[in-house]
RNA sequence: GUGGGUAUGGCGCAGUUGGUUAGCGCGCCAGAUUGUGGUUCUGGAGACCGUGGGUUCGAGUCCCACUAUCCACC
């Protein structure tokens, strides 16, 4: 299923062969955590800006529609209309990142819907059925996501539990798969690897996980909270001990810097909210840095967003035209700032692709590092000249 | 022309019986956001309070004149 093509030290190309098509790594997979792309994008939009892989939650899907809803609908493909593979969350993340008011225990989590506070339960098994009845494509392990202020000992404590956690998810996961009336009989299952910044704890987990046979491993506990060196220590420190043969996968990252730094390490799934987030509030992305569309210095600006982009934004409309709107609250504004961020992520990984078949992903990752900050030293200097009185603000 | 009201940062307004560095919203500027917070959060710049006098130890706050503007009435 999983197929390297490329290597270059450890940045990877390859492919992985799903029942809904196959994926090009490195991928950036999109987030649609409710069934769609926030932003008002469609799932026919989804081929001109690139997309391989969408990403959904099975948290947000159990609480709205309702898992069963999608269950009866035929599943999470056709229910929004998907031709793509689709990854879901498991929901260990959001019950742990929405919810307060939560007791953890052997059997699973106990907290409060952050919808309308009433009770709920969810442990590895209700996490499987849930993402079972949505039929996604990749299910993910449900697992513990510790802080990364945790001390050693509760994170021990919470990544063993995460292990055993992780048999019962591969268990009741071959179960799923078995029965006659499930509607993904081939869902795959990608397990874990926690331990927040301990080298000791991380590659004892990715050891354990790794014996038990799973279909990609993901790299989760990162972007929250520790800088970015002790992001890429762990990357540097763990990957090693991950199966060559799977998927790697780092969950929630993140900044078009930090997946040059991922992929070089060895990782072949992302996922970010940074692109859709930061383009409802006009937070764009290009390849000489990142602007804010809604300083007033744009609204004249009769450029495209990024010069020589092919996005749907870029093609017809100007910086000006488009801050207009975002000023306006118009949901245009937002819909085409989050198809120009998306079109750009997706596009970096194609030529990241590239870069890796042509052997020359380090002189790329290089090239990209410094062109990322033109914008901002351009601006921090275009203040200046301002503050100085030298230029009209 | 007469009577009344209002004049406070770009805009809209607060400013208690006159008392130390004049507040707020919007706008503007800069950050933040990493297994989604759909308009969020945190900072910052900017006014010598229409103009000129006066009363007072002290005036955005009181008095006079002028100017601008709004409303009503001839």
């Amino acid at each position: 299923m999983y197929k390297i093509l490329k290597k270059e030290n450890r940045a990877k190309r390859a492919e992985f062969k799903t029942v809904h098509g196959t994926i090009q790594t490195p991928v950036f997979m999109n987030v649609a955590t409710v069934a769609a792309i926030k932003g008002a994008v469609s799932t026919e939009d989804l081929e001109q800006i690139g997309t391989q892989v969408v990403l959904s939650n099975t948290y947000h899907l159990h609480l709205r529609p309702g898992d069963d809803v999608i269950y009866k609908m035929g599943g999470l493909h056709k229910f929004m209309n998907c031709k793509q593979p689709i990854l879901t969350d498991s929901g260990g993340f959001q019950v742990f990142s929405l919810s307060e008011n939560r007791r953890i225990r052997e059997e699973g989590v106990y907290f409060r819907s952050h919808i309308d506070g009433h009770k709920l339960f969810m442990g590895p098994e209700e996490s499987m059925r849930i993402q079972s009845h949505i039929a996604s494509t990749i299910a993910m392990a449900f697992d513990e996501c510790p802080s990364a202020r945790a001390d050693h000992d509760y994170v021990q404590m919470s990544v063993d539990r995460t292990t055993r956690w992780l048999e019962r998810c591969k268990k009741e996961m071959n179960r799923l798969n078995s029965l006659p009336d499930t509607i993904n009989k081939n869902q795959l299952l990608f397990g874990i690897n926690q331990g927040a910044i301990f080298d000791d704890i991380r590659i004892e987990h990715a050891k354990r996980i790794s014996e038990m046979d799973l279909d990609g491993y993901a790299v989760g506990g990162l972007a929250v909270g520790e800088t970015h060196e002790e992001m890429y220590h762990v990357l540097d420190t763990v990957v090693p001990f991950l199966p060559e043969d799977k998927p790697t996968y780092l969950m929630g990252v993140g900044t078009p810097a930090n997946i040059l730094e991922a992929v070089d390490r060895g990782i072949d799934f992302f996922d970010c909210v940074y692109p859709s987030r930061n383009g409802r509030h006009g937070h764009l992305y290009t390849k000489k840095g990142h602007i804010n569309l809604m300083n007033a210095k744009y609204e004249l600006d009769d450029r495209p967003i990024e010069e020589g982009c092919g996005c749907p934004a870029c093609r017809r409309y100007s910086r000006s035209y488009i801050r207009h709107l975002l000023k306006s609250g118009e949901m245009l504004g937002m819909r085409l700032c989050v198809l120009h961020n998306l079109y750009f992520y997706n596009h970096l990984m194609e030529d990241i692709r590239t870069a890796i078949e042509e052997g020359r992903f380090a002189k790329f990752k290089k090239d990209m590092l410094e062109s990322f900050l033109e914008y901002d030293s351009a601006e921090i200097s275009e203040r200046y000249d301002i503050a100085k009185g030298w230029k009209k603000g």
